[in-house]
DNA sequence: ATTTCTGCAAATCATTTGCAAGTAT
DNA sequence: ATACTTGCAAATGATTTGCAGAAAT
């Protein structure tokens, strides 16, 4: 939905079959996957693709700001197409399941200079934790 | 100094050598630490000390609330003792140190009924990130 | 005595890397 | 043509597991 695509191609990110796929499967997803999860999507399209080359591409989107790496305590990291606007996760805890949630309030706000330990902070993230429908 | 060994006693914890040199290492310590760190620490006064023995002893703690497990990006989990005190976290994006911050706002309030997709939320964990003075 | 730990080594899971062959520009 | 990508398989890092022996209750 976001042009992910476009963007990618008017940044001059060399186009292969697998990048368009993976590039593909995170476009617009409001639930964020695992690299696994992105290259189990990406084989349904292209079955030769191995997982090495959706890493890779992963990796790359990451580097260039498009895609935010998640990771929330499971072990697998998650990628969050959505990394161009602010927003909060929303986590299962038996699941994992990750939906972007957006804020009512800025936590930075909620950070009081003595509470800061003279650190130079930048960014604030809210992880909410719970349980999906479909876990509860 | 929060006496994790007596509370875990009282909960009839079985203690041994190496269970207790987890816990001393762990209690009222304000850095957090990966179960590598933790190894290490503990087999400076118990060389036999096993990783495994280490993961065990970790996982139980975290089962039994006294501990967290946090995961901030990078890929080893570290283990927060003051699992107790609600608190949140401040990371500095260039060395990895983490500090507990107390909140000043409760962000499970921030979170409007329609931005909660059918989840029971049960508790909200900020990540305020930034550069700590050193790194700054 | 019984139940629960420990250490070891092997197993597993997530991710990375080296390299020859393939493909976009 | 050239430089960058891919796929494979093997390497790595983190964590888990199976099991026989050791230790706590």
């Amino acid at each position: 939905m976001s042009d992910l695509l476009e963007r990618l191609r008017e940044r001059g990110w060399r186009m292969t079959s697998q990048r368009r796929v993976v590039a593909e499967v995170l476009d617009g997803d409001h639930v964020h996957l695992t690299a696994d999860e992105v290259h189990a999507r990406a084989a349904q399209r292209l079955p030769e693709i191995s997982r090495a080359t959706v890493y890779n591409a992963l990796g790359e989107l990451v580097s260039l700001g498009e895609v935010t790496e998640v990771s929330t305590d499971g072990r697998a990291r998650r990628y969050d197409p959505n990394a161009h606007l602010p927003h909060h996760h929303l986590v299962c805890s038996r699941c994992g399941t990750i939906r972007d949630v957006h804020p009512a309030a800025d936590p930075l706000a909620d950070l009081p200079e003595e509470e800061r330990f003279g650190f130079t902070v930048s960014e604030a993230e809210v992880t909410y934790r719970g349980l999906c429908p479909s876990c509860a």
